[in-house]
DNA sequence: CGTCTATTTGAATGTACTCAAAAGCGGTGG
DNA sequence: CCACCGCTTTTGAGTACATTCAAATAGACG
């Protein structure tokens, strides 16, 4: 089977963390599925309610939100072994604060709010996989409002530069802008100065 | 017992997330401790690993970073029934970034590193309670660098006012002013200007 | 009461934004 | 394959938001 061999990658993170079996591998790909998502398409909406999480398996994509006055924020980027989609809403099945969108044509493994729970019953390592996972990403997030409070537009850039090297190449500066809390015009001022 | 009491509300808490029982109860009491800390006094220090996690029965702390400029931002306050302690040095074992500290005499439930994984293989819903909490502690974090991305200072300050409203009376302003990114002198102007 | 720290006030400065216009770049259709 | 269209990036002037530094005032605590 072909589709195995896509999931190499998560089974390589899930066993990172918790060993799984042979038999549980095949019970994940039982409840999940690849899917595709051309570039541009949005894959969550804001306001709706959330119905799968996504491991990418090729492809880029943006979690932003829109604020009252129209104007969109991101909050993440994700590539190749990454995870998207909101999570507050995926997990309470609440409308969600955010949008997804395809930044490439991406290929993702995408597990279903009630698959998960079937999978939480019958791995019980995975409750503690994907805890794992969201401690990490609390921290990464407690870094960042830190960085935030104490450092200069251009010291978060610089920053940002060294921290995700390949993904600054496939994301405009518009969105890197967004990222970082400032506009456009002010990242190619830095650029233009600092390069 | 009279301990029995102070475990009241971390057993409603956990309750309302997880079912446990009586005996489940007893063995969290046995693996856990309750603890005092003065006001002013550091709680965890920055670089040193963190040792336990506490849950806050009476008083409140704070959970600040210390930059290169030795400038401090605070990153969390925690009061009554809120957990404190920095996760990732206490599940990692490693250096902390962050330094807690006692703003007011402050009693505890403190539980250890290698006490919560004895927890964590008796009681397997602890895993699933931690994993929600972190869950929602992620959520709010999100919303806080959203907030910080689309939100001036004032807007951020009035918010923190009607999300916070009793934790303003117990924290100088200087604290405050460090937790929204801006500096007390800016704080107590926009205090003047808009109240 | 005196000391130490927190808060206020004000002037000068710096960081980042808005608005506008021009230049660059990528994709699409003829 | 080139021309055009739309979107992104650059550049610049003027402005707003927030900081620094300094000094005065107010509060907290022993």
């Amino acid at each position: 089977m072909d589709t195995v061999q896509h999931y190499q990658k998560l089974f390589q993170q899930i066993e990172h963390i918790v060993p799984i079996s042979a038999f549980e591998k095949e019970r994940i790909m039982k409840y999940s599925s690849l899917q595709f998502f051309p570039k541009k398409s949005l894959v969550q909406q804001q306001d709706s309610v959330v119905f799968h999480e996504y491991f990418l398996l090729k492809g880029c994509m943006r979690t932003y939100h829109t604020d009252q006055n129209g104007n969109e924020h991101n909050l993440f980027f994700a590539t190749e072994h990454w995870w998207a989609g909101d999570l507050e809403s995926f997990t309470r099945q609440t409308p969600s604060s955010f949008t997804v969108q395809a930044l490439e044509d991406t290929t993702v493994i995408a597990i279903s709010h009630s698959d998960i729970q079937i999978l939480y019953n019958e791995i019980p390592q995975l409750e503690r996989f994907f805890r794992i996972l969201i401690q990490n990403a609390f921290v990464s997030l407690q870094r960042r409002i830190i960085n935030n409070l104490s450092q200069t537009a251009l010291e978060r850039y610089k920053q940002f530069r060294t921290m995700y090297p390949n993904i600054e190449q496939r994301i405009s500066q518009k969105h890197i802008a967004s990222y970082l809390g400032i506009t456009p015009e002010f990242l190619s001022l830095l650029r233009s100065k600092h390069d």
